[in-house]
Parts: structure tokens; C-alpha cells; sequence
DNA sequence: ATGGTAGCGGTGCTA
């Protein structure tokens, strides 16, 4: 089962670009962050077409993920527990129907510039959420899988300069201290396990000529529960598709397991 | 220190 993540940064201006990926890649879940999109709104019969099953968590002008799957997704739940306020779309929980059952949860992790300030805050407790959502997750035992934009550099390795992101939201030492405390609960980073080559990042800004100096960051990433790293099969990063015509400034990332 | 680009939506915000 290849399970994959892409920040496609709006899908009215993605499709043409996610639909060439995904028909190259042939991922058999894909969890899009960034849909920038009301739920109404979203090509869900397109996607359909292409022989996936949809489910979105949108909003208008900014964030909303999704998950497109050619497998069946049962118990589908939207938005992080633990703040009824909380208004943003940024979480989906749904469980793949394949040899194995996954469960897969979708995440645009809130980005908190600047910081200081009540974005950083946001992003803070919106981690803080993201830990006990996880610890009750864990408690199944069953295969999890968290993927998504984390919007942290975990390590000065995941970034071409980590000097130019000493006081961004993204490398902080508390930002990089809650993701720490994630893998702590027992996850793996997919990525850095299995394809830790220096310079393949999941980001670079449009801005500066990022993308043709290799100014990139590694900050969409796959965390996987014990029972899910146990099936891991094989990780990868499509950098190709920076290259592209109207790309996003984020490519997929993805594990396969034997699922 | 500044401003550079992109998407959404139709102005300024978010990143």
C-alpha cells in the first residue's frame, strides 16, 4: 500500500499537475494539505473518475486537506480533538480498507510566523493537541500512519541553510522539541529512515530562486506507529515535480508497506 | 533591512 502526502497549495491551480503525478506515481492513498478549497467546491468527481474514493476537510481561501484512496475508507472523522473553537481545517482521520487495515491521518500543521506571537502560540498548542491525539491512537496498537505538511525542520541536515531559519517558526527549538516529542511516543520518520540522502528536501519557496539553488527544506513528513514500521517497505521524495510547469512549492512524499 | 512569488478572490491575508 503506497501512502503518500502533498502540500498541492490549491487545487483549483493544481489539478492539472496532481493529476499528472498521480497517474505516474500511482499512489493508493494520497493525503493533500492545502486544498484551499470549500468542500463543495473540490473536482470531487474528477478524482472519482481516476478511480479514487474522496473525502476533504475544507475551508474557504486557506488550508483544508483531503484524502483521495483507491481503497475503501471507513470511520472518517475531521478536525483535531481538543479545542471546540477551533476553527481551521488542517486534520482527517480515515481508515484504508486494504490486505491490512491503516490508519491514516491527513495534517497541515499550523506554520506560526512570526513568532513570537499568537500564531506561534496556535502552532504550539495545535502540537500540543496533536500529542494526545496520538498517544490515543497509539493505544490501539493498530498501524497508524501521520502524514502531512509539519511546517518543522526537524534537523540542520533537513535544510540547505539551517542558518537563514534561526528565528523562523519552522526550526524554533520549542517547534523542533514538540515534533521531537512526537517521535518520542515510539513514531518513525519514514523519510529519515529509509531515505536520509542530504539535499532531498519537500519544499522550496517560490521566492529567490529557491528551487534552481537547491535552497529547500525538509518538512513534510510520514510518521509511523511500531505496527506500521514494521510493514514499511521502500520511501521516496518526487522532486521531479518542482520542476514542472505551475508547480507547488512542496512535492509528494511517500512510504509503501506491505499492506 | 528589504523584497522577492504564488494562491485565493477580488482586498489583503497567508505562506
Amino acid at each position: 500500500m503506497k501512502i503518500a502526502t502533498f502540500n498541492i497549495n490549491g487545487i483549483k491551480a493544481r489539478i492539472e499537475a496532481l493529476t499528472e503525478w498521480l497517474a505516474e506515481a500511482q499512489p493508493d492513498v494520497a493525503c493533500l494539505q492545502e486544498i484551499k478549497s470549500v468542500d463543495e467546491a473540490f473536482p470531487r468527481a474528477h478524482f472519482e473518475d481516476l478511480g479514487y474514493n474522496v473525502e476533504t476537510h475544507g475551508q474557504k481561501s486557506f488550508n483544508g486537506v483531503a484524502i483521495l484512496s483507491k481503497l475503501p475508507l471507513e470511520d472518517v472523522t475531521r478536525g483535531l480533538p481538543g479545542d471546540d473553537t477551533d476553527e481551521q481545517a488542517r486534520w482527517i482521520e480515515a481508515t484504508v480498507v486494504g490486505r491490512t487495515a491503516i490508519r491514516v491521518c491527513g495534517l497541515y500543521l499550523p506554520n506560526g510566523n512570526p513568532a513570537p506571537g499568537p500564531k506561534y502560540d496556535y502552532k504550539l498548542a495545535w502540537m500540543k493537541r496533536m500529542q494526545a491525539r496520538v498517544t490515543e491512537l497509539l493505544a490501539t496498537e493498530e498501524p497508524l500512519v501521520f502524514c502531512g505538511d509539519y511546517n518543522v525542520i526537524p534537523q540542520p541536515e533537513d535544510a540547505a541553510k539551517p542558518e537563514d531559519w534561526k528565528t523562523d517558526a519552522l526550526f524554533l527549538p520549542e517547534s523542533r522539541a514538540a515534533f521531537r516529542r512526537l517521535i518520542h511516543l515510539g513514531l518513525t520518520d519514514a523519510i529519515r529512515t529509509r531515505d536520509p540522502r542530504p539535499g532531498t528536501y519537500t519544499y522550496w519557496d517560490f521566492q529567490r530562486g529557491a528551487w534552481e539553488r537547491n535552497n529547500g527544506i525538509r518538512i513534510d513528513h510520514l510518521l509511523l506507529s511500531p505496527q506500521a514500521a514494521d510493514l514499511m517497505r521502500e520511501t521516496g521524495i518526487d522532486k521531479a515535480v518542482r520542476g514542472r510547469e505551475k508547480p507547488s512549492d512542496h512535492v509528494p512524499a511517500w512510504v509503501d508497506l506491505d499492506a
